[in-house]
DNA sequence: CCGGACGCCTGTCGGC
DNA sequence: TGCCGACAGGCGTCCG
């Protein structure tokens, strides 16, 4: 479910109504997520200022006063800011209450996401430690890409969807990007020259910024923190397209697989 | 080290 | 209408 565009639109979202309150409890419903929440959690961040909410890679990360929580929403999971009194609704698996009388909300239907507290550096958590750049920094371009790519023979869509490579893209985004970059996605990422790279590296921020923009997509379960939905879905332009027409040239978009996941491309545009 | 398959879980949809 | 398999935005783990 959610790429990283969902991801920032949420910690966007949430930011403002969680820095500077007090964590007054932890309030959890179901704590088999993909790893069971401790209930030693509970205890050791009740009573806890938010200092601050920031995102890496997927993770939405909450630095309280003594330690950090890592929030990651998997596949179906959605936060949202409500009054704490409002009643839950069927997979609503936990609330951090806070001290205004609202409460950030987690809805996880699939419970593929998790819940995390860490005391030590977030960066060297070991969900964090081996993660490659962030896809809208300085660090990524296309040079990085050509360099890692060197020898790969993986497909490149599998390549880039490789949190140790880069983060964030998941398979939206990757589909998107190497069609606007005319890669075909099964193309062998040591196969792919520099120029292309820089091409897909550009592409791959400018679909990223510009799904942010949008608030991100909203495919089945996906809501911002105020319950509205993400608007990029009208911008996809092969994703979910199979059958359609190419936007550039025309051609019928073409539905495969890559690695267990479906993949989109114009079978004109991108070789 | 690399690459590929699997499984975790619930909900939905299409075909018969 | 009901059932059953396939599939869904992620990712850690295991195996060759």
């Amino acid at each position: 479910m959610p790429e990283l565009p969902e991801v920032e639109t949420t910690v966007r979202g949430i930011a403002p109504h969680l820095e500077g309150r007090r964590v007054e409890r932890l309030l959890v419903r179901e704590r088999r997520l993909r790893w069971p929440i401790p209930a030693s959690v509970d205890q050791a961040v009740a009573g806890q200022r938010v200092h601050a909410v920031r995102r890496r890679a997927k993770y939405l990360i909450i630095e309280l006063e003594t330690g950090t929580l890592i929030l990651h929403l998997g596949m179906s999971g959605s936060l949202r800011v409500l009054n704490a009194e409002t009643p839950p609704v069927l997979h609503d698996h936990l609330d951090l209450i806070l001290d205004d009388g609202r409460c950030l909300r987690l809805r996880d239907p699939r419970r593929f996401g998790s819940l995390h507290w860490t005391t030590d550096p977030v960066e060297e958590h070991p969900l964090l430690r081996h993660l490659g750049p962030e896809p809208l920094s300085d660090d990524f371009d296309g040079d990085y890409l050509f360099k890692a790519s060197r020898g790969r023979r993986s497909a490149i869509k599998t390549f880039i969807m490789d949190s140790k490579i880069v983060v964030g893209v998941g398979n939206i985004y990757a589909s998107e990007s190497l069609f606007l970059a005319h890669i075909h996605p099964k193309r062998a990422a040591g196969r792919v020259g520099e120029i292309r790279y820089r091409m897909l590296a550009y592409q791959i921020k400018q679909v990223l910024n510009d799904s942010i923009a949008a608030g991100g997509t909203s495919l089945r379960d996906f809501v911002r923190e105020d319950g509205a939905p993400g608007y990029f879905e009208q911008a996809l332009r092969v994703y979910g397209r199979e059958g359609l027409p190419c936007p550039r040239c025309g051609a019928s978009i073409r539905q495969i697989r890559i690695g267990q996941r479906s993949s989109f491309y114009c079978p004109h545009c991108q070789r």
